[in-house]
DNA sequence: CCCTAACCTGAACGCCGTTCAGGTGGCTAC
DNA sequence: GTAGCCACCTGAACGGCGTTCAGGTTAGGG
């Protein structure tokens, strides 16, 4: 059977999520298509894209969830929560999707969104000036993938073994958690009372 | 000349700073000692291991530096800044730093002091409950790592080229203004104003 | 002075990403 | 209906990777 550049994003990612990105291999990949791995260039011509187009493919579901009505806040909560799910729904997918994010070959829709949640007009808006909604953005960004890139990474090492570690905290309440500090420290601009620090 | 385990990591450090994360391996690596790749499996068990043993010397610098006097916000900014320099004062420290991190193998020093500062008692310090100031020290973490791994990882792929992106805000100006962020919602939490959410 | 243990050699194994010259088959254009 | 184009693929190869293993060398304590 003929592939498709979209078979062979999509085929990534269930190999991705199967057996994670140490053995996400070209190799691996082309088999699992019933191909020659050097087929797999027709489609696209390196691996660090193909990375990036499997990190774009994993982002949708959290883009595509549209952002409920309600103060700014709560849709802010709303996004990153989103974005969690989505990363965590494939294995390794927030180490992927951060690389590709640094590397500038997209994965910024997320980070975008929340740009546009932040300078969104009061009373439901943030209203924050243009250069502080894009900090305050990249803040949660980072946030985000630090902290699943952590969960996720972790969770891995310890189903290979060979990790002595005192177990933690549970997950999801430690990222709502700090994800709620961070947005305190966001609403103490929108309301004005900003320390300058 | 025979070597020690110290002088592999020493070396392995310089590499990692001289050649980048890709290019830091156990076949360079034993050349830039002048010996065979298979003599480096005397002083480290395998690479993983080793690149714990350099995160934890790239850690050094940050943890050694003495934190000021003065309140708690203060010494919490100056800690997170440390740690900052320290990750930067090495090509692509932040990612292995922050894979150590998740990995559970040492790397935990600068976490641990944060939550030092975090729970040291009024009026110098937040005196937050144990549970809050472990919180708020992963928070950090998390969101350090995250900045980090950004900026050396774009910085990087940039030098490289074949990236098109929109040159970045300073990121020494950016840092400090999430960092103010952050800081602010654990003030909301030192002083009792916190919003449950 | 010997012997033990730390350090190292040299060769090999099975992977990896990527390249390249060439084959094949279905669709379009005449 | 057939010629030709082009997307898709094969098969072999290249250099490099982490790691293993059997055996050699050398320094330092008894």
């Amino acid at each position: 059977m003929r592939h498709s550049r979209d078979d062979v994003v999509a085929r990534a990612v269930e190999v991705l999520d199967t057996w994670g990105l140490g053995d996400l291999t070209m190799r691996r990949l082309a088999g699992e298509l019933g191909v020659q791995p050097s087929a797999l260039y027709h489609h696209v011509p390196d691996k660090q894209t193909l990375l990036a187009l499997v990190a774009d493919r994993i982002l949708v579901r959290a883009v595509r969830r549209p952002d409920p009505d309600g103060p700014w806040d709560e849709r802010v909560v709303a996004r990153c929560l989103a974005l969690r799910d989505a990363l965590l729904a494939v294995r390794d997918g927030a180490e992927v999707v951060a690389t590709a994010y640094a590397f500038g070959l997209g994965a910024r829709a997320a980070h975008d969104q929340l740009v546009e949640v932040l300078r969104s007009p009061a009373p439901a808006g943030a209203a924050l000036p243009d250069d502080l909604a894009v900090t305050g953005a990249r803040t949660l960004v980072h946030y985000v993938h630090g902290h699943v890139v952590d969960e996720q990474t972790h969770r891995q090492a310890g189903s290979v073994g060979a990790i002595r570690d005192e177990p933690r905290t549970a997950p999801d309440a430690d990222f709502a958690a700090g994800l709620s500090i961070v947005v305190d420290g966001l609403r103490a601009r929108v309301s004005g009372r900003a320390a300058v620090s």
